[in-house]
DNA sequence: GGAACAATCCCA
DNA sequence: GGGATTGTTCCG
């Protein structure tokens, strides 16, 4: 019997699947793009299931948009899951998996690749940057638009080596050489060896299962992951490889296709519509078996997934905050298991989520704790700064200089960017906030500003105190700013990058900061978390932390394993391949048991000292919750609200805590105040937040709801 | 999400 | 009363 109807999911904001008829000369297919009648409208939509039924009063397909689907019943029903689990728009949802460009009724463009090919006839003078690209290109040339995706912006430098002569054009579709060797890979460690033959094996039984694999800064899991990748590629079976945001450097692409014995497509924001869609459309074609890409590319439409590597798995990149609230690290242990096919979740510094089913399950843990090349992890120096003026203690100082001196380069650390994170009347004790979120500004001295780092909202720094007249208002707390200002008035002639995000604004000035540290054009770095991520930077040799504990005491039950894994992630960043290195961490609670922790890499202290601070607040160290946040500009309108929530979603099976305030109560102009939702049992906090959604909201106070949260704030 | 319809508001 | 605005419903 022909299937006459359809189910189909209607890309916009419609909460149920649409059913509709296929006439006989239709050939519609489950994960085919359909335009579809909605009211007086006509919509794009996504075959989501077919079947034969009665066509009464059911309105026909108005036309069928792709002839082959884009994705695969395994992705939709990954994507339906996804929808009800996050309680997000089943429309949005499966937006998600499609690239913005085929979220128009557009029909997907022919592909006509150009190839470019090095040629030895090249003349006229060449910059840096040029001699870049003609080193990337291989002897059996690129595609045009694979190099532009290497390096960003550099369509005009490409076509000024073609004028040139150092480049060949042909247009031709690109043959990924099917004998192209890739670079053979370096000596393995013990661990390195152990894990490697481990996790080939599981990859070989194609069956799920979770690897954790926890290995120190420098211990080489790279190695680990493409050895596992290049097994599953061997027996037909597809890779998909997540990284988080900041790691996208061509640098990191370059290597991976190198070390990949067929071609690769790259998924990530950065990437132009047009080079989105073609890398999508590579993987739906099934011609490429290999997905590289930040979080948005779990929902990459590879078929027969083998393996699916989560580097990084702590970083929260991984969570999407606005829109659908997934986190493709949870995303990736379930398409994992919906395909038979192995996880492997790898970090130095292992999120207590994680590590807390290690064990259980189909979850192995497999430790790496050497160094490769025989390195050993930097010394940590802990410097007590109770009672020291100004920002740096002698010793840092001292280690600065010594560093410098020695032609090698130093990293300081401070999570706060701008100059002070306050400005406070020492008449009044008023300090300067937003009128729109009731945060304290910022104070950005080269600016002359005072800048709200949630809404972007600025003011000129006033000369007097606006709430009492006081002619001195005075900074208070650490930002970048300051620490450069500090350092280069102690020294200086010292060469001093700053990075934060208000110098690295783009991926072209990150790379080309990345670039300068290599070239050793600086000497010294101030940054934020950003310099935190995953960079190798062979001529360092010391790292200060400044300010340690002011990560710790922020507003969020995560503080203290972030504060782990932030200062031991920089750490890492420091000495790979010169032996003496230092990291000097400067703090005022040199005794706290996380700050001791981290002095002695101690993973399992810092788990038992956050596990006894979660106990001690009544709060059990692992549960499964959700956050819901109220918000309206209406004050009154919210508590009502959600007191009567809170009431309503009541029972004793569950933990609710709140309504309280959320951590910045005012915020965009609305008021805000949450509830958290706990329960050692999943399937109660998922009634809970059925239940409330149920209830009467009226349309001004707004609902957010994020399952799993990753964060408080 | 947004078109269509219903309810409410405002000024005459 | 009626034009405009705001709220509510529901899409096959």
């Amino acid at each position: 019997m022909r299937k006459n109807l359809a189910d189909v999911v209607v890309l916009a904001g419609i909460p149920k699947k649409l059913t509709y008829q296929v006439s006989e000369a239709q050939h519609a297919l489950v994960g085919s793009r359909v335009l579809v009648p909605v009211k007086t409208m006509r919509k794009v939509g996504i075959v989501v299931s077919l079947y034969e039924g009665d066509v009464a009063k059911v309105k026909s397909i108005a036309a069928i948009l792709d002839d082959n689907p884009l994705i695969t019943g395994e992705l939709i029903d990954l994507l339906q899951w996804c929808s009800r689990y996050y309680h997000a728009g089943i429309g949005a949802t499966l937006a998600l998996a499609l690239p913005p460009y085929l979220r128009q009724a557009r029909a997907i463009p022919p592909d006509t690749e150009a190839v470019l090919y090095r040629t030895p006839a090249g003349t006229g003078r060449i910059g840096s940057k040029q001699r870049d690209i003609i080193e990337a290109i291989p002897e059996e040339g690129i595609s045009a638009e694979r190099l532009r995706k290497i390096f960003p912006g550099s369509s005009s430098s490409i076509s000024s080596l073609i004028e040139k002569g150092y480049l060949k054009r042909l247009e031709e579709p690109f043959k990924p050489a099917q004998s192209h060797e890739s670079t053979p890979p370096p000596d393995y460690t013990g661990d390195q060896a152990a894990a490697i033959s481990a996790l080939c094996d599981d990859v070989a039984s194609h069956r799920f299962k979770t690897i954790i694999l926890h290995g120190i800064t420098g211990s080489g899991k790279t190695e680990v992951y493409l050895a596992g990748a290049t097994q599953a590629l061997s027996m037909g079976l597809s890779v998909l490889y997540l990284v988080p945001e900041i790691a996208l450097t061509p640098q990191t692409v370059a290597m991976i296709q190198n070390r990949i014995p067929s071609e690769i497509a790259v998924f990530h924001s950065g990437l132009s519509p047009k080079a989105r869609l073609e890398e999508f459309m590579k993987v739906s074609c099934d011609k490429v078996h290999f997905v590289l890409g930040t979080r948005s590319a779990i929902f990459a439409p590879l078929k027969n997934l083998g393996l699916i590597v989560v580097d990084e798995e702590h970083d929260h990149s991984y969570k999407q905050e606005d829109g659908v609230p997934y986190n493709a690290r949870d995303l990736a242990i379930l398409r994992a298991r919906n395909n038979d096919a192995v996880v492997i979740l790898g970090s130095a510094t292992p999120s207590m989520d994680t590590f807390s089913r290690a064990g259980t399950g189909n979850t192995h843990l497999i430790t790496m704790s050497q160094r490769t090349g025989g390195a050993v992890l930097p010394r940590i120096e802990i410097v007590d700064m109770r009672g020291v003026q100004g920002s740096l203690s002698e010793r840092l100082q001292n280690a600065i200089v010594d560093t410098v001196a020695r032609q090698e380069q130093v990293l300081l650390f401070i999570n706060r960017r701008g100059f002070s994170s306050a400005m406070v009347c020492p008449g009044c004790g008023q300090t300067l906030t937003c009128s729109h979120c009731a945060t304290s500004l910022t104070y950005h001295k080269a600016r002359g500003i005072a800048l709200c780092h949630y809404c972007g909202f600025s003011i000129h720094l006033p000369e007097i105190c606006p709430s009492c007249g006081c002619l001195d208002m005075k900074p208070i707390g650490l930002g970048t700013e300051q620490i450069t200002q500090a350092v280069q008035h102690c020294l200086p002639d010292v060469r001093i990058l700053k990075m934060d995000s208000d110098e690295i604004t783009t991926t072209k000035k990150l790379a080309s900061a990345l670039q300068a540290i290599r070239n050793h054009d600086v000497d010294i770095i101030v940054g934020t978390q950003m310099i935190a991520k995953g960079h190798d930077f062979p001529r360092l040799t010391l790292v200060g932390v400044m300010h340690a504990e002011q990560l710790l005491f922020l507003p969020d039950f995560r503080a203290g394993e972030r504060t782990y894994q932030q200062i031991v992630q920089v750490a890492g960043r420091a000495g790979r391949r010169l032996s003496d290195t230092r990291v000097i961490i400067q703090t005022l609670i040199p005794e706290h048991p996380l700050i001791q922790s981290i002095a002695a890499y101690d993973y399992e202290g810092m788990l038992a000292s956050e596990e006894k601070t979660r106990r001690e607040a009544g709060f059990p160290p692992f549960s499964y919750m959700a956050r819901c946040v109220f918000s309206s500009p209406d004050n009154d309108a919210v508590k009502q609200v959600i007191h009567l929530a809170a009431a309503k979603i009541s029972r004793p099976d569950i933990d609710i805590l709140g309504p309280a305030p959320a951590p910045i109560p005012f915020l965009r102009n609305r008021h805000r105040w949450h509830i958290l939702i706990r329960s050692a049992d999943r399937k109660h906090v998922h009634q809970a937040i059925d239940s409330l959604l149920k209830m009467n909201i009226p349309s001004q106070v707004h609902c957010k709801i994020d399952v799993d949260p990753y964060s408080m704030l």
